[in-house]
DNA sequence: TGCGCAATATATGTATACAATCTATAAGTT
DNA sequence: AACTTATAGATTGTATACATATATTGCGCA
């Protein structure tokens, strides 16, 4: 299996050494949904489960709540962060501000090895809903939109686009419709035909509805707060 | 003087207890160009200056790495950050891509009390530059636009323009041409009375060029590596 | 005199211990 | 029986101590 589409390449090397594994970990298990929104992670549990000390522990929590993966309290712990409704929208229009231009770049300066790269990437993802495990296929969509900003050449913006997509998957996890079937590969896959064309128009457009599609896939309808409702039933 | 003006707020309560006093007196520091790109910061220095232990200061400075204004390198330290020149037509990219569509929405959304908040920010970058303070006038003059983004109402989009901001003061610090004049003023006043319009093609049109004229103002051409240049000046 | 190597000193990385805060359970009161 | 309060347990926040890596300085040698 190619190498490029399991190992997740982290831009940022601010974490040190020890604590980067541990942010790795999460970060995948978050993206696969092995981990929900609102789970704690508790920093005595992890530490026994890595084998280090609290001090790298917390080190790699305080990067995962700076990439917005996890919420910090204060004197309360850390938690896998829920996006509420109001940021889940925004999310998608900043993505919706960001993608398609940077797109339309990548189109522009498409190579063959990059081109080769996007085709593993969706293989892979093929694969992985083929065997049944969405999540990793999940994970894999996701690396295909932010590799496709690393191609466009744009570090700063690709850096954006990654935590938009680390939040989005959060967003999924939450809000995603049972009954909309998660149909990606066709719109990846029409994707990868306007790179081969160098078309960045047509990458552009093509992009700009795919973001259409997912949020249409989500509910994003607002609801009662939990809370209130449970305490209205229980008190019955 | 406005409370507003003085008090950094920052969006991110991820930072625990002692460690985000810390940040708001260095990113203050650097922000007014009082700590220069490169400089070394210490653990043991900063944890005298703030009669914490190290383990707050590091804390500290993680945050700020990934706030990009603090480079880590691993066994080495904490240094304020050099943005290279790529970097900085990177970070400019971005504004340009998000800060004029960001204006327009500002401009469409204005309220009474969000035009006061931002003429006091332009009083006091006015008053900073009459008492010959050019750094807190600079630090003013990005809050300016973290201001606008917020008043856009897109928390996530304003988190990246802050990060933008934050980084375009490296940026100015390290590749400002003396001999040009730094007259934001007339910028943002011009953007102001847009906003007053509530005339949102208009304050589109004028945060666009606005900036353009700051990249005009720096110099962005490749140079030879100091390094380099330095020993072959002291060869002599 | 200049280069290279080694030893020492300084600074960062990690672990552990102690302090402060919060949560949960249980007792007591109305 | 329900609510409040107190106490105990557990978890996080901070400080300190130890381990490890790097930078500098001094010595030896060519």
């Amino acid at each position: 299996m190619n190498h490029s589409t399991e190992t997740p390449v982290f831009t940022q090397t601010t974490v040190s050494g020890a604590s980067a594994g541990i942010v790795v970990a999460l970060s995948q298990a978050i993206h696969e949904h092995r981990l929900v929104p609102g789970t704690k992670l508790g920093e005595d549990e992890l530490s026994d489960i890595f084998n280090v000390s609290r001090t790298v522990v917390r080190s790699a929590l305080q990067a995962l709540s700076h990439e917005e993966l996890v919420e910090l309290r204060r004197n309360r712990g850390a938690f896998v962060a829920k996006p509420t409704i109001r940021e889940a929208r925004e999310v998608f229009e900043a993505r919706a501000l960001l993608e398609p231009r940077t797109a339309r770049s990548a189109a522009e300066r498409m190579t063959e090895p990059a081109l080769r790269t996007l085709e593993a990437h969706i293989s892979a993802e093929h694969d992985a809903l083929e065997r049944a495990e969405p999540g990793k296929a999940l994970r894999l969509s996701g690396q295909f939109h932010i590799e496709i900003s690393r191609i466009a050449d744009q570090t700063t913006i690709a850096g954006f686009i990654e935590r938009l997509v680390a939040r989005s998957s959060l967003i999924i996890a939450l809000y995603w419709k049972r009954h909309s079937a998660l149909c990606e590969k066709h719109a990846h896959h029409a994707l990868l035909e306007a790179f081969r064309r160098r078309d960045g128009e047509d990458a552009e457009d093509l992009m700009k509805s795919h973001l259409v599609d997912i949020v249409a896939a989500l509910d994003l309808r607002e609801v009662p707060n939990s809370d209130v409702s449970l305490k209205a039933i229980l008190s019955r």
